[in-house]
DNA sequence: TAACTATTTTACCAAATAGCCAAATACCTG
DNA sequence: CAGGTATTTGGCTATTTGGTAAAATAGTTA
């Protein structure tokens, strides 16, 4: 595998592992109607605030949510929406032929 | 969370999981003209043939490749051609971005 | 059946990840 | 500045992942 590949799919398997977690992609679709801040996020998800922070500054590495501070709240919403469509066609065609 | 959003977003996240590694990047995209054995993609990739082996069942358990034999080789082809695009709009978004 | 080729599985190690608690930090308000 | 709330960070443990080499398996062909 050449160098260049290599390093294009590393990049594109960094933004794949961000999303490669229930919590992570419950976090994102829940941010679809706009910005959160961390206690609401952790109310909904019921993890200690801790494990949420940490998830969303994964997220925030991998370029697919922003953070803005308001006041005390740290306020995170979506940086690309269409994150919300990722893989739509692979998850109907592979989950259904799962089952 | 509740109960069933949870397994919703779990069964997603073990899709983005089999996709969240360089190396199984490429084997899909090297699939992306029709099928091809372990040995040719071993070839390509310059890993250890086990290791290609392996990435090949975790695609495979995932449903994102289908394996049949003809004689001594195993033949992998793309379940569901469309993995080839997925996340392109964010990959493109967050990756400019990053830059 | 025996020898051979291609692939998978097993055993093992090192590194990465996820979770929680506790401590630290950031910011607001009196 | 002191006290309070919200969030992040550090440290720890347990689990998962990725890699290799060696052994096992599947199928072909002499």
């Amino acid at each position: 595998m050449k160098k260049e590949i290599e390093q294009k799919y590393y990049r594109e398997a960094e933004i794949m592992k961000a999303l490669a977690h229930p919590t992570r992609l419950f976090i994102l679709h829940s941010l679809k109607d706009g910005e959160k801040c961390v206690c609401e996020l952790t109310d909904e998800i019921g993890d200690d605030i801790s494990t949420v922070s940490k998830h969303l500054l994964i997220l925030k590495n991998a370029g697919l949510v922003e953070a803005n501070r308001k006041k005390n709240w740290m306020y995170y919403k979506l940086s690309a929406p269409c994150v919300l469509d990722i893989g739509k066609c692979v998850i109907n065609k592979v989950i259904k032929k799962k089952r």
